[in-house]
DNA sequence: CGGGTCTTTGAAGATAGTCAATTTAGGTGG
DNA sequence: CCACCTAAATTGACTATCTTCAAAGACCCG
């Protein structure tokens, strides 16, 4: 779609993204921002449908997302899979991959992304130069563990309602903390991968949106969703220590 | 029950732990464990029933257990309560809490259990001039993501007798590695606590354990479980990826 | 514009939850 | 050390929720 000829591939920098504030440099200064700069290995782009990686590869390096949107499952040999999350720009994938050093999931664009490649030897080694980004990067590690049980809470405890209205506003504050709009997006997702998020069957999805239609909630029409009444949908979620 | 009297608190070092293979220590050299010592503020005992540290506390010391068996648990404003987590022996437990500097669950001695305390500013400190330390404690923060997300997939995806038997083989494989029997164990929580990790209620958990038994697969005794036939569990969990 | 994927909706069926009654165990205190 | 008492566990009957199976309709990309 560019119609911008470069002679050579774009190099990304951290100093100049505007993601700053909500990715890795979160807390730096600039000096400290440029040699995180240097860490970057090059910026990736991933295609719709493309594994950014897959369960099993060696695990060299974590992906700060830059545009773009994916989802990262585990699948089973019998082929069931479980959708573990779903990524938006800013956040970091691949942490799952350091314990053995191999992915632990696969990683799939649900629509065209960019990704910065951070070989997680070099991040270590400046990590401790810049004690600074090594606390931020603990922080993220644990805040992955804290998300992780809140998925384990709402997939242990909650009903099919419940779980679909804790999802879509949690779609809907993270792409609000991103500067869109909080209460009308498209999910880059299919029903079917929701429900595997959720714990759900596909079919349980679209008839609990449906309902959530039909109670004048919210407003569906294919993945464009609009939240009417955010607030009733708080309610129902309400009880539940933490959002996902 | 003890009948040596000290004077002084019994000081616990890592360097002459039986556990050095199984925690924080592994991987390091004599040196690093005994700079690994000078860490450790001291050792406290928790007995049954009694919180180690409650969810909303300041976040201060991650948490070795040297002896003992301890449950993580998020408790919503209602009263709902979801186990997230079972510990025993040489597991780490706090990395919740380093993302925001407060405990995102509590954690609940179900036997009376002894900890390590370690205070993580220091940890962090150590961390940057011991590399192996810090790489290995990454990894550690790893290994807690891809177990979440093994619960993720058994809370997921699984039947209440395939999430049984992938808990029951759970517990007896992590029991063999410490060095204990793996077919032959005491549970040391209750149905409820159980059904409350699989997303299940104590009913189910009790009817399914009854079935095994009446399956000849293993032999129930209250909190004392045999595991007759450990290959049909297997079978039965067979397809799910990770093991949680 | 067309084929395949995604979605919606209905009806029937299965799994786990709820409610309830009984039994058992294990800790506490005398 | 024993007896009591409370907490935990088992089991049954019924119900709710979600899944499964099925068919039809809508969209979107090439």
């Amino acid at each position: 779609m560019s119609n911008t000829p470069h002679l050579k591939p774009l190099r990304t920098l951290c100093s100049s993204c505007s993601l700053r504030e909500l990715c890795l440099p979160v807390g730096l200064n600039r000096d400290e921002v440029e040699q995180l700069d240097a860490v970057i290995r090059q910026s990736r782009v991933v295609k719709r449908g493309e594994y950014l990686y897959r369960s099993g590869e060696e695990f060299k390096s974590l992906y700060a997302i830059r545009t773009g949107f994916l989802k990262a499952c585990v699948s089973s040999q019998d082929g069931r899979e479980q959708v573990t999350g779903f990524y938006m720009s800013g956040d970091l994938v691949g942490l799952d991959g350091i314990s053995s050093n191999h992915h632990g999931c696969d990683a799939i664009a649900l629509e065209d992304s960019e990704v910065c490649e951070l070989p997680f030897a070099r991040l270590e080694e400046i990590g401790r130069v810049i004690p600074s980004l090594q606390t931020h990067f603990y922080r993220l590690m644990s805040r992955e563990i804290v998300r992780d049980q809140g998925v384990m809470l709402l997939l242990g405890n909650m009903k099919a309602e419940e779980r679909l209205a804790a999802f879509l506003l949690n779609i809907s504050q993270r792409l609000y903390s991103r500067g869109f709009a909080a209460n009308d997006f498209v999910l880059r997702m299919t029903r079917e991968e929701i429900g595997s998020y959720l714990g759900l069957k596909l079919e349980t999805v679209s008839r609990t949106l449906s309902k959530f239609q039909n109670d004048g909630w919210i407003e569906v029409n294919h993945k464009h969703i609009k939240l009417l009444k955010p607030k009733e949908l708080k309610e129902l979620v309400s009880g539940c220590a933490h959002q996902i």
